[in-house]
RNA sequence: GGGCUGGUAGCUCAGAGGUAGAGCAGCGGUCUUUUAAACCGAUGGUCGUGGGUUCGAUCCCCACCCGGCCCA
């Protein structure tokens, strides 16, 4: 490893502690207080002269002035001043503190309480150590560290200088931590299901391909864990959910990274009205437990999850924003052929159903802020959700959308298995037209609804979003810890 | 994949065809109540990478790498 300059003086500082016999990574702390702690009962313990041990990293500058030193140091409960004075703390460590440590080191100090003559309050240092040395200098002391890409690639460096990225991700926990005891509350049994999948389904997506060595077999990393959740629901388990990792092999931007969190849920004897209520009362509850109100701020945007959520039909919607009646047009041409007609601004698809879903996310899902259902997908585009019974065409299927994104994903299942083969041999032919998003045929996933599975209802959540509607984060990056980044160099 | 835009000191950023700049941090000093401490001094750079044009390129041109925003 090459060191540059600051490096190489911090490497020079290690190496004096080492010869004076002191051990910069001792393996404990005789830590007797967290910060936080320590703050909160600032003036009992001062008042009592008690002796307390914090612990944490020298952050912001130090300030020596002659034989006094000033610096801050922080735990994740919070920060405080210490205050040395040479005659206290001894010359050793006091010249030790001047000449040795650095800002970002990791640090004990032992001492008394004091308030400064500003009434700041801070521990009179009486005696100190080296946690760890740290080798690497801090960034800037204001502007701190601002560039995106070093953010992402150093995150843990993002999380030091930066604690209102920390908060994202208490944020983050919080949401998961709530929506398990939402459905754990409910009667929803936590399950497992493999992240390696010989067929990849549930969602039409390119998947990422590894290969078993011993088994000689190629694996799919999960793009969905829907078809085996629905094995569950065939084998009597009326309420299943997890919240997994799913991988989609496709591209990077505001709103995709290629590893992302899912929560999918089933339950049998419901369906996909059930799932509306569902996600009307999930979402307020996590408004309540995150916002500590039903409305939250999102871009500017105040968002209201306290009402029932706005239905807008894709069909009639289209309808509405172009003259296009999609019901009447139900051939890829006509419908190509109106578009053309009455100038629309949107790509042409090589599928009537993608040529409906364009037209959708044009004209219609950028203007849906507050909390939407959007319903009535075409069937073409929903292979594992079951028809509505007056409209063949369409399915009983919609998705929830919050200022203008797609959050998630819902249908009555789809249990007729003679049907679900029909719908996989269409996915069948459209991948062989060249749609590679185009679902598999899973002989054993039919061979279950051959057995018989309830009326279903089911629901997927993605959960990356949901945290940047909740965080007020414009951007997927920013809700994970580690997002995607190509290697440099 | 396309358009626009960025990459200069550890960090935050200026700059311009002719020896590379600032602030902060760091380094050497002075200083026993600092709060972005102050003051004095000296450092610190393959200007993303590789080519090309030029007497001379960090700057202009081309390609590539890594980002950002928008579009697909």
């Amino acid at each position: 490893m090459e060191l540059n300059e600051l490096q190489q003086q911090r490497l020079a500082k290690l190496e004096r502690l080492r010869a004076a016999g002191i051990d910069a990574y001792p393996p404990r702390t005789q830590r007797t207080h967290t910060i936080g702690a320590v703050l909160a009962g600032f003036d009992q313990l001062m008042e009592r002269g008690e002796k307390v041990t914090v612990a944490g990293r020298i952050i912001g500058a130090r300030r020596v002035l002659g034989k006094l030193a000033f610096a801050h140091i922080a735990d994740e409960s919070g920060q405080i001043q210490i205050w040395l004075s040479r005659g206290d703390l001894g010359d050793e460590w006091f010249d030790r503190f001047r000449d040795d440590l650095d800002t970002f080191d990791i640090v004990e100090a032992s001492g008394t309480l004091r308030r400064t003559q500003r009434g700041e309050p801070s521990v009179f240092v009486t005696h100190m150590g080296v946690l760890a040395k740290s080798l690497n200098p801090p960034p800037e002391k204001w502007h701190g560290l601002s560039d995106i890409e070093e953010r992402h690639r150093q995150r843990y460096l993002d999380l030091i200088v930066n604690p209102e990225v920390r908060d994202v991700f208490r944020t983050r926990a919080k949401i998961i931590s709530t929506m398990r005891r939402f459905l754990d509350e409910r009667g929803f049994l936590e399950v497992e299901t493999p992240t390696l999948q010989p067929i990849y389904g549930g969602a039409s997506a390119r998947p990422f391909i590894t290969h078993h060595n011993q088994l000689k077999q190629d694996l799919y990393l999960r793009i969905a864990v829907e078809l085996y959740l629905k094995r569950l629901i065939v084998g009597g388990f009326e309420r299943v959910y997890e919240m997994s990792k799913v991988f989609r092999n496709e591209g990077v931007d505001r709103t995709h990274n290629p590893e992302f969190t899912m929560m999918e849920c089933y339950q049998a004897y419901a369906d996909y009205n059930d799932m509306m209520r569902l996600v009307e009362e999930l979402y307020r509850t996590l408004a309540l437990e995150v916002a500590g109100s039903a409305t939250i701020e999102f871009q500017g945007r105040t968002i209201d999850f306290g009402p029932a959520w706005r239905r807008v039909s894709i069909p009639e919607a289209i309808a509405e924003r172009t003259g296009i009646d999609i019901l009447e047009l139900t051939e890829l041409e006509p419908l190509q052929e109106a578009i053309r007609a009455a100038g629309l601004k949107v790509d042409f698809k090589p599928a009537w159903g993608r040529q409906v879903d364009e037209l959708f996310s044009v004209y219609v899902q950028p203007e849906l802020i507050q909390p939407t259902f959007v319903l009535d997908h075409p069937v073409a585009l929903s292979p594992l959700a079951k028809r509505r019974p007056d409209q063949p065409l369409l399915v009983e299927r919609f998705e929830p959308v919050v200022a203008g994104m797609e959050i998630g994903n819902a249908f009555t299942e789809l249990n007729d298995p003679l049907d679900q083969e029909q719908r996989f041999l269409e996915q069948g032919r459209a991948y062989d037209a060249g749609d590679d998003e185009a679902q598999q045929m899973d002989v054993d996933f039919l061979n279950a609804l051959m057995y018989g599975m309830p009326p279903t209802g089911g629901l997927g959540i993605g959960i990356d979003r949901t945290v940047m509607l909740f965080t007020d984060q414009p951007n997927i990056r920013e809700v994970i810890l580690f997002p995607h980044l190509r290697p440099r160099e």
